[in-house]
DNA sequence: TACAGCAGTCTCTTGTAAGGGACAATGATG
DNA sequence: CATCATTGTCCCTTACAAGAGACTGCTGTA
């Protein structure tokens, strides 16, 4: 959260937020703001400044703790007095991860990317309407950004962006993205029909190539992971040096294609 | 569910179950039978049976459900009026390993084990009063059993069950322990005061094994993982064939404990 | 010693969500 | 074609959970 993070900056809590705040508010929908707020920070946090995080009372908050610590799904962490996900959870997603064969496979295949050819590589989804770094895998480089898992970026930042909304119309891709999402983190501002644009040379070519997006040193290279023909259901990508040479980068490209397509087949 | 494992029989859903059914229950209690139901049965579902399978009305259930996909909680699987467990679950489970050390490096030191011993290995947790798998890495044995993870397995039947239950007074293990749990998959019925005459031995001894418990054909050795001097937080363990030689089990509990403690130091 | 702040529990009120049940739309089955 | 089962949506009622707030320990600090 407070680590000076550009990218977690961005990853607030989604739902809504507040709005008026004012009105009682569905116990469940408090529940869902918890675990969102949990994501963020990140870290196991005190029930008083939960309730304050998602500003709910007091005595509301910490009855929807004790029923989600009795359940599992949250534990008090060490000390005694915070809370921060449970193994309940921890059990539901592997459970995902075996229900779902495009992310079983797609783990290992970028695992093994990454050990191959040495630069980070990560899987990518659109998760309700965002854009989330489903698993990544660090590569050799002496690089920052460790665990990026479930980090959620804007969609116009990055070369995957371009290529998850390449099924969608004007109508809905103007719906995904808000208008903050259009300013880089640099500060520039990119134009929506520019990136439309983007989106639909991306279709075409079936790979997208990003520079200097995110941040000034860095190269993003993505390729679609297709769940029916057209259908794009995730995208495999590299990030790489700015400078990494031209024939390189093709060279990388090519093979990430091929992975995305195995990956392809039978999801 | 229905694929004939004697032990996913008795995984059925904790929760107090519907009790006198009746009444208006509360939506988030609802969400936990749910989502532990989907659990139980380790696959997608659709939404009237799902209300059956939790009985809560058709209504209620769709409501929830919808709120649960809209939260990414849960997802429509594939032919479209089917629910699992979704991304977020995915996400908030690897939040949950990211912040836990413990099962961080428990699941690598299994995954090591057996690749090492080519038997069976599995860590294993209380959850919640309950012996739950919490990873477990298959060895090369041509032996049944996938992927366990998650399976809640009767304390009793358990050798692990008799370490992580080191650290509770008689009335706390009379709590944890119903009386359908002493009773083992072949019929044969344990009386409580062995089972818990077992534990002292466990706790002194620093390990367990238990031969042909859950089934006639294995052996299970484990070790206690602490996370404080006296606090069993884990446990590792070994499903090894019941007529393993008397030298080589010797051999397998010390790898076990020297492993476990290893496990243990910085938790 | 007094005061401020936080953790955790409890009570009472009222806004509202759970649930019953009706409805239309589909798909099986004889 | 008639019949039965299921899916998904909607509306209305009332049982009950969310919330405000009081109260009791603690702990630190001035």
């Amino acid at each position: 959260m407070q680590d000076g993070n550009a990218l977690a900056a961005r990853s607030d809590v989604g739902l809504d937020e507040d709005k008026n705040s004012g009105s009682r508010e569905k116990g469940l929908n408090r529940v869902l703001q918890i675990l969102e707020f949990l994501h963020a920070t990140q870290r196991a946090i005190g029930i008083g400044d939960l309730a304050k995080g998602v500003n709910a009372p007091r005595s509301t908050t910490y009855t929807l703790v004790r029923s989600l610590v009795d359940a599992g799904l949250l534990e008090m962490a060490g000390d005694g007095n915070r809370v921060y996900f449970g193994k309940k959870l921890y059990l539901y997603g592997m459970d995902y991860v075996r229900g779902n064969d495009l992310l079983r496979r797609g783990r290992q295949e970028v695992d093994h990317l990454s050990r191959e050819t040495g630069e980070t590589s990560e899987l990518c989804m659109l998760q309700s309407g965002r854009y989330t770094i489903v698993h990544s895998s660090p590569g050799t480089r002496p690089f920052r950004i460790s665990s990026a898992t479930g980090l959620q970026i804007p969609l116009p930042w990055t070369a995957s962006g371009r290529l998850l909304l390449a099924g969608f119309d004007r109508a809905a891709i103007e719906d995904m993205v808000s208008e903050d999402d259009l300013v880089l983190p640099d500060g520039r501002r990119l134009r929506l029909d520019d990136f439309i644009a983007d989106i639909a040379v991306a279709k075409s070519a079936g790979y997208c190539v990003t520079s200097g997006l995110v941040d000034a040193y860095t190269k993003c290279l993505a390729a679609p992971v297709f769940s029916a023909p057209g259908r794009v259901e995730a995208t495999m990508c590299l990030v790489v040096p700015i400078d990494t040479s031209t024939e390189k980068t093709d060279d990388l490209i090519a093979l990430l294609r091929e992975r995305a397509a195995r990956l392809s087949i039978a999801a």
